[in-house]
RNA sequence: GGGAGCAUAGCUCAGCCGGUUAGAGCACUUGCCUUACAAGCAAGGGGUCACAGGUUCGAGUCCUGUUGUUCCCACCA
């Protein structure tokens, strides 16, 4: 099969995709004669367009499983499209927006209607786009499970820990974001340092002219203090403690309590403790049992606050403000900046607020999961993360997992309008299961989509019914997370795991970094710098971004996403395609396989690719993606196409059909076995060419992958060739330096100092016509007696004599030698100190002596070719 | 306040257990349309590996400190 002069990577990868789907090439079964290599694909979301950030994911994830799987493992992806229900959510609440509509105006019926015909659309868009990087992942076995109420496995493990009492329903403070209208989890906010103000305000003490001042960075949230707080050991406040305030504006009558948590240095030393709006000020009421007065409902609108009510947050603040100036109780107003939380998916700024939420309680799971990572059972790659992770793990707060939305997993529990009980079931009962009355009601809201995905290693697998694949797969092998979810989904994957099965929910965790714009700057679609992968694929292919995406980076560090890398990767696409080509059309064979005798390049070249396959595997092995794809990206340009290919064409155009013949199996097995290394990384264009080679049946998705093979190893004839290569090397610099173009040919005239040489060089005559534009090449055993009219080329393994001297710029020549020669000699006095040096050659290996004991042979060599140069001119 | 990463060529980055003369891509210079490829070929210029100590026969690589920078975590109102 031909192949086309041009690849154009935009028709040729959605054939080939269609292609590996119509021959069901992605489905691998649990095999008992093979190993498991299972793989968590993180659940994208549905927001409409793939980032880059999902495109690195579904690389890495893919090379892996691919390059697995032709190692020989039974490779399953477990592919997860069940998330991210609030992205989803606020994304058609914009649209009802524009429209004039809320969500309250449809209902709930009506408005998940919507959110679903939405996940249709994009989540459908999504999975092609995924499909377009050459995702391996099998999207059959996608599962939609989150809109019928509640999936079976999210129930069981909701009732399991109810029933163990590690979920319970509390009125707690938790994060509120006004704008998604629903509560966060500690995870789910990003802090941001704000500028903003502190202001001081006057309290009056009861029955005294004193006054306490009080600073805050939220006057509006005064309508809610209950008390004020000092620090027992404070002698300025001494006096107060046990006394009580008038809350200004409210006119409400508070205690001054004393408190540790009262910093005395920071601030007036008072403050003003607001139980429903602060994390620290609900604690402080907790030990001291105040009143706890909700000041804002769920839009951030002042409630219970008289003449405020109905006022947002930031209108309130004005006003109070204005009002306690008009009263002269406003002290000082401070520049002030200082940590602001953020919700992390619309970024409106979150409200502390005391609210009835469902926490799981976190001490208990934790310390499994902490043992887990200490023992080695879930590894991290880079290990450092290792750290991030128990850090995390080890100081964690109970986590609050309802969530005031409409779409996702409806929590199990109903409450008795009679009794109050909450009864929470596997199956939706129909009475109260306390006192038996009917009059229960579901509880509204949802659980945090992360609860289900932590979930997702198992419940793919059918959990919780026993199923064989379950047995099969699970503990996973490994899951690709960037560093930015270990919190909210890697460390949840782990404690549920071991908390529901017994045991991790995969052996190694390999943490990418983030994929950064051209500045550095993390994308984010508000900023308007991300790039949409589909661009990139439409421009480059396929094959180039997921390489862009492999190489130019290391594991757990950012990178910066650049499109002249696409660039450079779309060349080496076409570079293989070319070699292919060229390969091709000069085959009269028709299947692979080596011949019986093999010359000094073909040694060379399968040398070379034993030498990568050895350490490419070695590699992936150790998830070093990017130094394996950089391997085989100098492997296939520079030694097959740059070296190879040119040293076979003497053979190929000669005479000798046995020897045309062999050079074209060594070429096509070449070819062959770097197609099936490359493959994992760029799968398109391998496949592709693969299709089209003689000999070649099926896909080479699942071929064997190339494995080192002692039988066609030969390190020593290898580096006998590269004498050779550096001739020519060294010919075709001083050719340049000349500027003497390869059309002009010339003869060389080539001195071996020794038998081997001799024989290096008298196989390889043809090969330095061809690479080193000559015109005939002689050996000789001495220079030549007359030097005039040569150029003279050296090596450490011999001297080449170059009759072109009528373009010689002698003095040139000259400085040029000196300065090489200088070189050498500069390497040889280092090298020879080295030596001398009693206890390098005592302490260090002996193969490290050796190597540099060799190098003094060369380089005295290569001095001593150059010193005769130098005295011919 | 705690923790982590990064600092190597003009730019973006590799460099795994310390051991040849520190690499790649892009950019730059010179010469080439050599019948696979100008998205190419050949040759070349460019780095005291942030700084200061230390360990070692030997340090870009390990240790300590300094500086700069990025990120994560944390209840200072």
């Amino acid at each position: 099969m031909e192949l086309d002069k041009v690849y154009d990577p935009r028709s040729a990868e959605p054939e080939i995709y269609k292609y590996w789907e119509d021959n069901n090439l992605f489905r691998a079964e649990a095999d008992p004669d093979k190993p498991p290599f299972s793989i968590v694909i993180p659940p994208p979301n549905v927001t409409g367009q793939l980032h880059l950030g999902h495109a690195l994911d579904n690389t890495v994830q893919d090379v892996l499983t691919r390059a697995k799987r032709m190692q020989g493992y039974a490779a399953v992806w477990v592919p997860g499209t069940d998330h991210a229900g609030i992205a989803t959510q606020i994304k058609v609440e914009e649209e009802l927006r524009k429209e004039g509509l809320t969500r309250y105006d449809l209902g709930r019926e009506k408005f998940l209607e919507r959110v679903w015909a939405w996940k249709d659309k994009y989540g459908g868009r999504i999975i092609e786009q995924l499909k377009l990087l050459g995702s391996s992942c099998d999207w059959s076995r996608e599962r939609f499970t989150m809109d019928d109420g509640c999936s079976r496995a999210v129930r069981e493990v909701f009732v399991r820990l109810y029933e163990k009492g590690l979920i319970y329903k509390g009125n707690r403070i938790i994060n509120w974001c006004p704008h998604c209208t629903t509560a966060l989890s500690d995870t789910e906010v990003e802090h941001e340092e704000t500028p903003g103000h502190f202001w001081h305000i006057k309290y009056r003490v009861k029955d005294t002219d004193e006054y306490v001042v009080v600073a805050t960075t939220r006057p509006e949230t005064m309508l809610g203090d209950t008390a004020v707080a000092v620090n027992p050991n404070d002698p300025r406040y001494a006096h107060l403690v046990g006394k009580t305030v008038i809350l200004p504006l409210v006119n409400r009558e508070i205690p001054i309590i004393a408190d540790d948590y009262v910093d005395t240095d920071f601030g007036t030393g008072c403050v003003k403790i607001t139980p429903c709006h602060d994390p620290n000020d609900f604690e402080v009421g907790q030990r001291h049992n105040l009143e706890q007065i909700l000041v804002m409902d769920n839009d951030a609108r002042i409630i219970n606050g008289g003449v405020y009510d109905g006022l947002d947050r930031y209108d309130a603040r004005k006003r109070i403000a204005a009002d306690l100036d008009a009263l002269g109780l406003l002290g000082k107003i401070e520049e002030h900046s200082h940590n602001v939380g953020k919700c992390y998916r619309c970024g409106t700024t979150v409200e502390p607020i005391t609210s009835p939420q469902w926490f799981v309680k976190m001490a208990p799971l934790a310390e499994p999961a902490i043992d887990a990572a200490r023992g080695g059972r879930v590894k991290f790659v880079p290990e450092r993360f290792t750290k991030t992770y128990l850090s995390w793990m080890e100081n964690v707060r109970d986590w609050c997992i309802s969530r005031q939305l409409w779409w996702g997993h409806q929590i199990p529990a109903w409450t008795c309008a009679d009794c109050g009980h909450i009864t929470v079931s596997r199956t939706d009962p129909d009475a109260c299961g306390h006192c038996g009355s009917a009059k229960i009601e579901r509880d509204p809201d949802v659980l945090d989509t992360w609860f289900s995905s932590a979930l997702w290693p198992f419940e793919v697998f059918g959990w919780p019914d026993k199923t064989s694949e379950l047995d099969y797969w699970y503990p996973t092998t490994v899951v690709t997370p960037g560093y930015d979810i270990i919190f909210f989904w890697v460390a949840r994957m782990i404690f549920s795991g071991v908390e529901q099965m017994g045991d991790v929910p995969f052996r190694t965790a390999y943490i990418h970094g983030l994929v950064l714009d051209a500045n550095g700057k993390k994308m984010h679609k508000s900023a308007g710098n991300g790039i949409d992968p589909q661009e990139m694929i439409d421009k480059y292919g396929a094959d180039a971004l997921r390489m862009n995406m492999i190489t130019g980076n290391s594991p757990g560090n950012d990178m910066r996403f650049y499109t002249e890398r696409c660039e450079a990767m779309r060349n080496f696409a076409n570079k293989i395609w070319n070699a292919s080509r060229f390969v091709l059309m000069n085959l009269k064979i028709s299947e692979i396989s080596l011949p019986d005798t093999l010359d000094a390049a073909d040694r060379w070249i399968l040398t070379k690719l034993n030498e990568t396959t050895r350490e490419v595997t070695d590699n992936i092995e150790r998830f070093e993606l990017g130094v394996a794809a950089t391997k085989l990206y100098d492997f296939i340009w520079d030694d097959f196409c740059d070296w190879y290919i040119e040293l076979t064409k003497p053979r190929l155009y000669s005479e000798d059909e046995s020897a045309a013949t062999a050079a074209q199996r060594v070429l096509l097995y070449t070819l062959a076995e770097l197609l099936k290394l490359l493959h994992p990384f760029m799968p398109f264009i391998t496949e592709r060419i693969w299709q089209s080679l003689p000999g070649a049946s099926g896909s080479i998705m699942v071929r064997k992958y190339p494995e080192f093979d002692e039988s066609l190893y030969f390190p020593d004839d290898a580096a006998s060739f590269s004498q050779v290569t550096d001739a020519i090397r060294a010919v075709r610099a001083r050719r340049a330096e000349m500027n003497i173009p390869p059309s002009k040919r010339s003869s060389l005239a080539i001195v071996v100092s020794d038998a081997r040489s001799e024989s290096v060089f008298a196989a390889a005559r043809e090969y330095l016509k061809k690479l080193a534009y000559a015109t005939d090449v002689t050996l000789q055993s001495a220079a030549p007696d007359s030097l005039g009219g040569l150029v003279s080329v050296a090596t450490d393994a011999v001297r080449i004599f170059i009759p072109l001297a009528e373009l010689v710029d002698v003095d040139a020549e000259r400085a040029r030698i000196v300065k090489e020669l200088e070189k050498a000699k500069s390497e040889i006095e280092k090298t020879e100190a080295k030596l001398r040096n009693a206890e390098f050659t005592s302490r260090a290996p002996e193969q490290v002596v050796q190597v540099e004991r060799d190098k003094i042979a060369r380089l005295t060599a290569l001095a001593a070719n150059l010193g005769e140069s130098l005295k011919g001119l």
